[in-house]
DNA sequence: GTAATATGTTTGTCTAAACGAACATTATAG
DNA sequence: CTATAATGTTCGTTTAGACAAACATATTAC
């Protein structure tokens, strides 16, 4: 055991993340571009880029471009799922604003254990697809509820309400949504899992991610001619090809 | 300006916060235990006084014990609260073990913004009071839900058995249930305030931590005698008389 | 292809935070 | 009231992380 597997420090795990960040955006890392994504001195991107070289995370040559080895990839997309998880929950549950969502995100991210992130994803995806109506269910449960002081008759009619849209939408869902292909759905546009046909590899892939019927999986970005897209699942970011996509059957949510 | 107000760093916070711990069990805070608390260097909590007395934040003087400065007992309150926001959070909404929950909290409490710390508790103590049944609602539409695999039927089923117990339970406290002066409630048993009555320095104390009708108050513990007692409320800590505590009062909950 | 510019690296410096060992003070046992 | 133990402090070191200035290498413009 050369490279010993120590915790990483916050500041590194911050270096990850925006490395594989920048690779996933162009296809490469430069050392400029971690500069500015962490506002930190070039110089500084330097001697992160050695410490993590040593660690055996990234693979780096003095002048050349920066990529994550495998062990690196693992541990950066952990640290942005750890991100992501909160930042959907402040958005999506607690309903701040985006911005500030990433920056408390930002310096939340690092001490956030696997458990938690696990019932933050489950919770904040329950809050998503269950209730309907404009994600305003819990909102409306959790805030409207405080203001009105917690009285337990406002609280009923509350219930009562937010039941009846639950009922109401659902109704009208099962008219309308039916089983369509993720390869269907446009960038930003969410849906359940329903099946995953397909060959080995994707599906591994996917079910490696603990993905099960019902999951919420979101297009981020569609290249032209809709290959590649890229899709959002469980707070992991995933790239398919058109064909891969096509075997992946959800119900489209919203 | 003599000693600026720069942003504390969490170590520096951390010491504020144990300090706050430690001085409400025993009036009294010594560096060792300081040392013991945080699992750090006797020498480091002696370097750690040097720097908060600097910053006054603690009266600090070589040999003698520590207080808190106003200043330092507002920052220290405002750490201890957010670190109670997110355990609070772990345990009643995320079904978290206590312990891990803990931990989880010290290590997220210092980049958490105040307006996320204020929903966060607005959540828990909804999840704690609106539903009832044992707090199985959420978790019981959060996490069977998940496991159903969203299905939308189960999800109604899910709400409407949810509704059903929230109804009853609450036509049942709606006869056991009547308003209760705080002064009566044992350690561990909680209540949402009601009404303040009394004269000017509880009741400012209280509204000034932004408490409003139906606010959740927990009982800590009581002294032999029931005189002082302490209470929990929106994360914050504080210590009534009993005659303070009788001129609270509260509708019991659980 | 060379000059000018952009980018990356080295070096030396700084700060915060921790540690251990040696020393100082206070508390306790007898 | 001393001797010993417990506790607190100082000092010297270490480590991680960041910065700026000076230097090295690429890139681009002409």
């Amino acid at each position: 055991m050369t490279a010993d597997a120590y915790a990483l420090s916050d500041s590194m795990e911050n270096y990850l993340e925006a490395i594989l960040l920048l690779i996933r955006e162009s296809p490469v890392a430069r050392a400029k571009d971690i500069s500015r994504h962490l506002k930190v001195n070039r110089s500084s991107v330097t001697g992160a880029l050695q410490a993590l070289s040593e660690r055996g995370l990234v693979n780096y040559e003095p002048y050349s471009f920066v990529t994550l080895t495998q062990q690196g990839t693992e541990i950066a997309t952990s640290v942005l799922q750890r991100h992501e998880a909160l930042r959907d929950f402040f958005v999506n549950v607690l309903a701040i604003d985006g911005a500030e969502a990433d920056e408390a995100a930002c310096r939340m991210e690092h001490g956030i254990s696997k458990s938690i992130v696990d019932r933050l994803i489950s919770f904040a995806a329950f809050v998503e697809v269950c209730p309907r109506a404009g994600n305003k269910w819990i909102r409306g449960l959790g805030y409207q509820c405080q203001e009105a002081a917690l009285s337990s008759e406002k609280c009923e009619r509350c219930v009562s309400q937010c039941l009846q849209d639950v009922k109401s939408n659902s109704k009208k869902r099962n008219q309308e949504t039916m089983s369509t292909k993720l390869s269907e759905l446009k960038p930003g546009e969410k849906g359940q899992i329903e099946k995953v046909a397909g060959a080995g590899a994707i599906k591994r892939r996917i079910t490696d991610m603990g993905v099960i019927k019902g999951s919420l999986i979101e297009v981020v970005r569609v290249a032209p001619m809709g290959d590649p897209m890229d899709v959002r699942i469980k707070g992991y970011h995933l790239s398919l090809r058109k064909i891969e996509a096509a075997d992946i059957t959800v119900n489209k949510v919203e």
